[in-house]
DNA sequence: GCTCGTATGTGGTCAGACCACAAAGACTAA
DNA sequence: TTAGTCTTTGTGGTCTGACCACATACGAGC
């Protein structure tokens, strides 16, 4: 424990720094040589530390001078849950099955509560990208980038910036998989014009307070393009329905 | 684009062999000096790029020579999540509040679903836990530790390797919290007897397949405590009940 | 054949040197 | 005075070369 790396000297005092207050969100790190010099180690050992600041998405560096370079306490936490969950099933940590299970659990809860407390308000993000999917000219890629945003506009309509990060972080990580698996289908417009009514079915069943419509709804529309594509055939197990 | 960072070249170069299948957990990193050589970049950025993969918990590294030595890919994703999750609620990226939502949601499907599908031996490592939590002369940081592990190894049982990361990241980002909580209790041995009787009660529902009286328990046994030791009083807005 | 010292190569770290860049100040010309 | 330009300064980004501690593999000596 005393013969902590050098590296990690550096991670902690500044995590000590954010958990007492000395450093706040937008405050600035000193600079790579006076943090390297007040903590006794290498500039390099700075860098790897901050390298990691930068990729968990705690700060934003800018080189050059005045008040917008240096780094700087952002705190966006989406980033770094996208680089974690995407690097980890490129090294087979996650597997796709889980990611998808994970994804069911939170996405379910997410609509259940939604719909359990209709606000229109907070639908208006998710109408106005299923409106932008109805597009007759959009590429498969274009329309699944909005696909996306519409299932990511409806966790951020909760306001948990944990659930949104995470969620966000599991849907980059299958991204890969997902594109992957459009050569699959066996009519790309069949699918989309399924996806966009389903996507109409929920909102409305959302709107309309009906909590148990909501979660069979995404519970069919995730696990349908899941096995539409053949990206479930690895595993032979069907996916369980929704708890309850 | 064309531009990427040189510790980015690096990271996208290991991505790139992670996924097309060239690195393989339990591989071997080419080491320091060659990647830099091959890359045409200069060590300190595969350092940079390397610790970064070393704290998402992608790889290990140890130095000296041999095949323990290295870089090696191992893809344990617990500590990765743990350290994103603690050092956003650090910085404040994320709120105690959203961490204890989210945590109740995949805690309560958790016990929902091991209620839905009892089976015996998936409470064979809470129980063991439960009993060693029966000794008297526990201190409370020695009882809480144990209490995290009963928890988590009820996610444990699910086989998700996602779900299991998270919900340690989850845990372990508002361990400080949760131990700063202690000296507002009224009474800690009074406190650890009703964590006692909520677990048992828990792990009884579950085998009995009571699936709703398993989520009752483990939303008010989540809520108590956070609300018992006054870390919930910032936000006056009370705990929401469990979905359905 | 066994033991033990040594050679070798690894990651870990540091120091120093450039570079590109952005801002602030100084300097010049209208 | 004012507008524009140039220079200075300090930042992060990168590379190089040099050590160190360490763990293994090799080989000399017993």
């Amino acid at each position: 424990m005393v013969e902590a790396r050098a590296w990690q000297i550096v991670l902690e005092r500044i995590e000590q720094d954010l958990l007492s207050g000395v450093l706040q969100p937008g405050d600035h790190l000193p600079g790579e040589r006076a943090l390297a010099a007040e903590l006794g180690v290498g500039r390099s050992s700075v860098r790897e530390a901050l390298r990691v600041l930068e990729v968990l998405g705690l700060i934003r560096t800018a080189s050059g001078s005045g008040p917008r370079s240096g780094a700087i306490i952002v705190a966006l936490p989406g980033g770094g849950m996208s680089a974690l969950m995407r690097l980890q099933v490129a090294a087979q940590g996650f597997s796709v099955d889980d990611i998808v299970q994970t994804r069911l659990i939170l996405e379910t809860e997410t609509v259940s509560r939604l719909a359990g407390n209709p606000d229109n308000r907070a639908l208006t993000v998710p109408r106005t990208l299923l409106s932008a999917m109805d597009s007759a000219n959009l590429t498969p890629e274009e329309f699944l980038t909005l696909d996306a945003q519409f299932h990511l506009s409806l966790t951020e309509a909760l306001g948990n910036h944990v659930l949104t990060a995470t969620m966000a972080g599991l849907r980059s990580s299958i991204e890969a998989y997902v594109q992957s698996g459009l050569p699959g289908l066996a009519s790309w417009p069949a699918t989309a014009n399924r996806l966009r009514h389903e996507h109409r079915e929920l909102t409305d069943a959302i709107a309309a307070g009906n909590v148990e419509l909501a979660r069979t709804v995404i519970h069919d529309h995730i696990t349908d393009y899941y096995v539409e594509t053949g990206l479930a055939e690895r595993s032979g197990e069907s996916v369980p329905a929704p708890a309850r």
